[in-house]
DNA sequence: TGATAAACGGAGGCATCCTCCGTATAAATA
DNA sequence: TATTTATACGGAGGATGCCTCCGTTTATCA
């Protein structure tokens, strides 16, 4: 069989593929635990591959910190389409929002991790905002169209309220304020 | 003669008064160019000072990092002083807001050693919130004696203001935004 | 002008960063 | 299936940074 077009390219390799999964899974770890600065041969330790492997994938720090990010986004991403399907439209957006917290709570690096974000690449930015607010768009429409909550809070200023829920926050056992500022929030919605 | 009281004291050495500011300017510098993680050794480079003088005076990054700040807000207070002697009172308070911004513009690094600090020791807040509001009040106070501007925006708001105004600048070239920003606030505080 | 408390500097041991390249192996080919 | 070859792998190695320790220097005090 010959080339299908100029660019010929062999069938990725599987170990590779393999490799890049498991830096991914263990950088999650390396990095929730001990913050964005934690050492980068830790992680290739704790994902069974040499420091030059890693390097191979992401070539900076910068880099692997993006994807493992960009794999929290679309896990959240996924985590909304399921609860989409729940009967409790209220209910499953309590639910999502709950995950977040519990999420920055139990990776405190990545508390210091989304500072970085912040001010890092708008290209990251423009992504996780764009699939944040269609995962917080998905859970509210549904919730307006049963009637159950207001209809003039537009799935931004949702996002930028959770946002300001993790900033606000200082250090230690915020998690509870939180979840009970969500679910405040949440009541609010609620038509009366 | 004789000590004083229990705790005999020589006079510190010159030397290490000298050396303590040397540091300290160094330091100034190069997290201002590098940000809060750059190499401790390049500070004590620039100081014309060994490494060991430098974990002595400041034995650890964050005991320096803080001794940075703690300076800039000293220097920031002092700037306030002066300028409460000015004639225009209302231009006084607009001056200072300006080298606030200039201050975090012109030290880029800054930015997110603020970020740290803002999860760091509750000391250093409390002190440098004080310090600031202090500041504040001073040229506040006088601008509202002179009945040139309104009286109920507490100083506090105006600081948090101000952090709001730098924290909402993300990256490169921020600082006209936010020289324009605190213009349109200062305006606003103008009685009409 | 000594005596001495205090400060100095930097070598040294260890960790991390990142690059480079010889070796290994999965996919393609025959 | 056997061979070829593009691709990926691992880790040694040189550079740099962290922090400690301690022999040497020096400013104060008498």
């Amino acid at each position: 069989m010959r080339p299908e077009n100029a660019k010929t390219r062999r069938k990725p390799r599987a170990d590779s593929l393999r490799n890049r999964e498991r830096l991914l899974e263990a950088a999650t770890q390396i990095f929730s635990a001990g913050g964005p600065q934690a050492s980068l041969e830790a992680v290739a330790r704790q994902a069974g591959v040499g420091i030059g492997t890693l390097y191979r994938h992401f070539p900076t720090r910068e880099a692997l910190f993006e994807a493992v990010y960009r794999h929290e986004v679309d896990l959240l991403g996924e985590l909304a389409e399921e609860l989409a399907h729940e009967d409790d439209p209220v209910e499953a957006l309590r639910k999502w929002l709950q995950a977040n917290v519990r999420l920055v709570a139990t990776k405190k690096g990545m508390i210091e991790a989304l500072q970085l974000v912040a001010h890092g690449s708008s290209d990251l930015k423009a992504y996780s905002f764009e699939r944040m607010t269609n995962s917080i768009g998905l859970l509210l429409d549904r919730a307006v169209a049963a009637g159950e909550i207001r209809s003039d809070v537009p799935p931004e200023d949702l996002l930028r309220t959770l946002v300001g829920i993790f900033y606000s926050q200082g250090t230690t056992d915020w998690q509870p304020t939180a979840l009970r500022l969500v679910d405040v929030f949440v009541d609010g919605l609620r038509k009366r």
